[in-house]
DNA sequence: GTCTATAACTCGATAGAC
DNA sequence: GTCTATCGAGTTATAGAC
């Protein structure tokens, strides 16, 4: 919503919109350092001086592409994290939202934490939205809920950061657990596709009373 | 390559240990594409074409690095898992040896998960070691401990998984974590430090049978 | 707006003196 | 073994015709 404000991707099918699109593809496959002008060219099927002349550098390429990938990213999660529900509920929808978004857009998070860690100073002043989620609600829903004796206790940042690890790192480091478990490609398509059932049921199973 | 079978790292102080200790730093740091030779020589103290005196290409001493750092990454996950005790030890033993590693070494995991994600073919083919962790054991002796009733029933590849998620991710992700849970850097680094508690309380949580 | 041509620069790699 | 000097390929970016 209110996508344009802060302007992150240009409208229609123009050629602007073309040159978004190929350097999204590539970008987000590859990275900052790894693509090369050149191939987004190629992939939006147009000359590498228009990628100069409709975003002046690399550098604002880049900075425009990044932008639109963790808005994407952020808005899962406020969406889920901010609305009144029942904390079950919460849970079970927030772990859905987020594998959902996460196995439709492998890319994101890979991309996010390897320009982060790359970049860091750029990153948190350019790329970075203003509207970050706000969890606090969310850690007094999980405080109040602890009192009552409705679930264990467990310090609300660690429940959260547990859960998005669990949802979040399978997808990231698909390659290495293929290996270490032994999978084909389509066991582990089946495998990640257990993952919301999964995770939901042991983030439930922890939180149980004793 | 003449240098030694499995070849890991050069032996003592000289010219060749300094260069691939500098390349250590500089390649898992910034990945094969973000490091250049120049850097590598002048962290090294050296000259650029000494490098490829002794490596003779930037792919064959990335190619050495990135085995070692592996062969690291592997070896911690194998000493436990294929040790024999119960498996309660065992779980705990394995998330603090797992954490302890990642925190000494925060590199790592973004390291093997950015450069196996940009060349799959190679990292498999050439720097994947051959003496891989077996988790079959591990699994067995989960189910061992479902169908005796200790635990509750979970698939034990999700368990699996399960835990290296929240012991791996939130190291990678720190700078993301940080800005979600609004931790200062310092607040940042007690937080990783209750992590192996944390992990290891929440596993077992989540195990209890009903 | 879109193209070709090319300038300016960076980087990996090699030649050759010592 | 270690250095300086340089080549050649590849990359970002710009100039200028259309």
């Amino acid at each position: 919503m209110a996508k344009r404000e802060t302007s992150t991707e240009p409208s229609s099918d123009t050629t602007e919109q073309k040159i978004f699109d190929a350097a999204h593809e590539v970008f987000s496959q590859k990275g900052m350092d790894g693509s090369t002008m050149q191939e987004i060219a190629d992939r939006a099927g147009i000359n590498k001086a228009l990628l100069h002349y409709y975003y002046r550098s690399k550098d604002k390429l880049y900075e425009m592409v990044a932008r639109a990938i963790l808005a994407k990213a952020v808005s899962a999660i406020r969406e889920v994290l901010e609305k009144e529900m029942p904390l079950e509920e919460k849970i079970k929808r927030f772990i859905e939202t987020y594998i959902g978004v996460i196995s439709r857009n492998t890319f994101i998070p890979l991309f996010i934490i390897s320009e982060i860690n790359k970049h860091p100073d750029r990153f948190i002043a350019t790329i970075l939205p203003d509207d970050l989620p706000r969890p606090q609600a969310f850690f007094q829903q999980v405080e109040a809920e602890i009192a009552a004796g409705r679930i264990r206790p467990i310090k609300p940042q660690h429940l959260i950061v547990h859960t998005i690890s669990m949802c979040v790192f399978p997808f990231v480091g698909k390659p290495m657990m293929a290996v270490l478990l032994g999978m084909s490609p389509d066991e582990m398509r089946v495998f990640l596709k257990e993952r919301t059932a999964e995770v939901t049921d042991f983030v439930l199973a922890a939180l149980r009373p004793e």
